[in-house]
DNA sequence: CAGATATGACAAC
DNA sequence: TTGTCCTATCTGG
């Protein structure tokens, strides 16, 4: 379930769990064995979220870098461990809490020009005190790209996954398919604040809710929408269904190899 | 049960 | 643009 929110929160979660001491690692479906044997026994200084990417940086200069891609999924708790059920790729084991780590599309070990590489091809994450919104204006500004691809491309922004960039184009009021260099600095300005405002929600609550107050299932006398991912949103996975501000059908097309949703009267061109 | 689906990323055409 | 990675969960029969 992971968009830079979910992988900050997991950031703090290990850190909490596990930082400042030493861990043990195994790997019981035997596809990091080598990497865990490598990792077991270091003490974990520092845990960090990077966009998507997860970084446990250990004594010795060696990094855990995880991405979950679609299907990674961590799970934690206190001893006993249980037994390992399905494709347990990672399991840690610090003094109070275990964690198991399923699924990844990356589980690698990281020297420091690996991560400074990494850093290197990531944008500004919405997250982070050191982001660069600037930096990622000046590839928005001269692009004819379309926006919704722009903000998914993590070099340009870092942690932005369909959702909230499907959510926060609604709320701008702006089509996916609106040109980057159509995007004046002063858009892009609160673009990217409402982007932080919201990241920074979803990341304290743990679920995205993109859905202003005046609109929300008890303001509009509607009933709540459980989706699988968990909030409420605007457009979001809502193809065919009546748009929560004005009712015109919400569009879904494909725009870059992936899904993108709006409603063309909200979002007119 | 088989089949479809999923908030992602990358390689190969 | 298409296919592949990889795992769990949800759907329909």
């Amino acid at each position: 379930m992971p968009e830079g929110h979910t992988i900050h929160r997991l950031a703090a979660r290990h850190r909490q769990l596990f930082a400042g001491r030493p861990v043990i690692a195994a790997s019981p479906q035997g596809r990091f064995a080598e990497g865990a044997a490598r990792l077991s026994g270091r003490v974990l200084h520092e845990v960090e979220a990077y966009g998507k990417h997860l970084l446990h940086h250990y004594e010795g200069d060696l990094t855990l870098h995880i991405h979950l891609g679609l299907y990674g999924r961590f799970t934690d708790g206190a001893p006993p461990a249980p037994e390992p059920v399905g494709q347990v790729r990672l399991r840690l084991t610090g003094r109070t809490h275990w964690l198991d780590l399923r699924g990844p599309t990356a589980c690698e070990l990281f020297d420091p020009p690996e991560v400074a590489a990494l850093r290197d091809r990531l944008g500004a994450d919405p997250l982070r005190d050191d982001a660069d919104p600037a930096a990622a204006y000046r590839r928005i500004g001269r692009s004819r790209a379309p926006l919704a691809g722009l903000l998914l491309d993590q070099s340009v922004v870092a942690g932005t996954g369909l959702i909230y960039v499907s959510e926060v184009l609604f709320r701008a009021g702006l089509p996916p398919t609106t040109p980057g260099r159509q995007l004046s600095p002063q858009a892009w300005e609160e673009l990217w604040g409402d982007l932080c405002a919201l990241m920074k929600e979803g990341a304290a609550v743990g679920r995205i809710d993109t859905v202003h107050a005046a609109h929300t299932p008890e303001a509009m006398g509607r009933a709540p929408r459980v989706d699988r991912h968990g909030g409420e949103v605007y457009v979001y996975r809502r193809a065919g269904q009546p748009c929560l501000v004005c009712g015109t059908e919400v569009r879904r097309a494909g725009l870059g190899g992936r899904h993108s949703y709006w409603c063309a009267t909200c979002q007119p061109d």
